[in-house]
DNA sequence: TGGCGTATTGAGCAATCACTCAAGTTACCC
DNA sequence: GGGTAACTTGAGTGATTGCTCAATACGCCA
């Protein structure tokens, strides 16, 4: 009795399950359950446990960026955007998803993963996302909603900070109208 | 040919690896090269890894705490020496040590450990330590140094926030200079 | 020096790890 | 229905995991 696979479906479950347990303790007994796949199909799809968490991390950039943009787009300034993106980006996936860059945060902060391979891949997404926020800044200076001596670089490099600083937080306190109000304090901090 | 062991220094060396590696991807055999002991020795001296995890995150706090008193006794002013705290706090260990607090964001961030008593641990050590930072800023507002509706407690809670933040970026970042650009921006806005 | 209790040793335990591959199953075209 | 290419299966690989314990070495007092 075979099973044919989806393997968006599976690298959805494998995302969620990283993000909860982390990449050195979750085994591919786990990835097995959570996916529905065998260890052959696992390795047929994916090629190797580093690669297809390296997927998922991709994966979940993407969905951000999306996100992100289409926000954005919506918004009535720059600023506002990125206020509506820090407020609003949480379902990004099937599990708890407390925050924007959570899923990466944890990833950097799960230590040197002994793996160049998904060191440099998370590297390479969080520079990705540091020129998006500071593109953005960009942006609000030029609408005038900044003064034109801010620089756009460091404000990304803070928020980038922030957001981890906030990631961590909602991860250990126990009440989410806390996290909402910092959440909102750090929307409003993004006008100066 | 035996080899009498020193607890204490072998649990330094233990802190210093879990930091580097984290708690999962740090083996029996890691601490065994670390520390010198062997596996017989380790479990009578320490019980077990995870006992020597939490043993090695309640040492990390108590020296933090330690350099955090003799910082505030020897400052002007309680905010004084909150700052000269956050802006000094690095020699902690043997390893590389970025920032106060830095361990134990990344042990909080490393995910659910599937131990019960390490994540419980670290919640007491960070409680505590939130604890501190807000009797700190108590104390600043009974000095006259923050406005009398000042809210202790959620300045409190937003320098820890903000302590993960820079711990999570001084990781990332290849460049030492901006580390301590940003660690001075902080210890600045302590005064608002 | 002999004897005793504590400390140290490291081979080895069962369990689990990431991963492979020959055998079995399916889908599809003729 | 027969042939074939692609996919799925899961028992099994050797390595490694956290941990144990009988054997050995040691410090110390008589």
């Amino acid at each position: 009795m075979n099973v044919s696979h989806d393997k968006d479906a599976a690298l959805g479950a494998a995302l969620d399950l990283f993000w909860q347990q982390g990449y050195a303790s979750t085994s591919l007994k786990d990835l097995e359950r959570a996916t529905g796949m065998h260890p052959g199909s696992l390795y047929a799809a994916f090629g190797s446990k580093a690669k297809l968490y390296c997927l998922s991390l991709e994966r979940y950039a993407t969905r951000l960026q999306t996100l992100r943009a289409e926000l954005l787009a919506k918004a009535s300034s720059p600023l506002a955007g990125l206020a509506a993106f820090i407020t609003e980006a949480h379902p990004l996936s099937n599990a708890e998803a407390p925050l924007p860059v959570c899923y990466l945060v944890k990833a950097t902060l799960e230590s040197s993963h002994g793996n160049q391979m998904i060191e440099e891949k998370i590297a390479e997404l969080l520079t990705k996302n540091d020129a998006v926020f500071e593109d953005i800044f960009q942006q609000a200076i030029d609408a005038g909603e900044l003064p034109a001596n801010t620089a756009p670089h460091k404000r990304a490099r803070q928020l980038s900070a922030d957001l981890a600083g906030l990631c961590f937080y909602a991860l250990r306190a126990d009440d989410p109208a806390v996290i909402k109000e910092m959440v909102s304090d750090l929307a409003h901090r993004l006008h100066h």
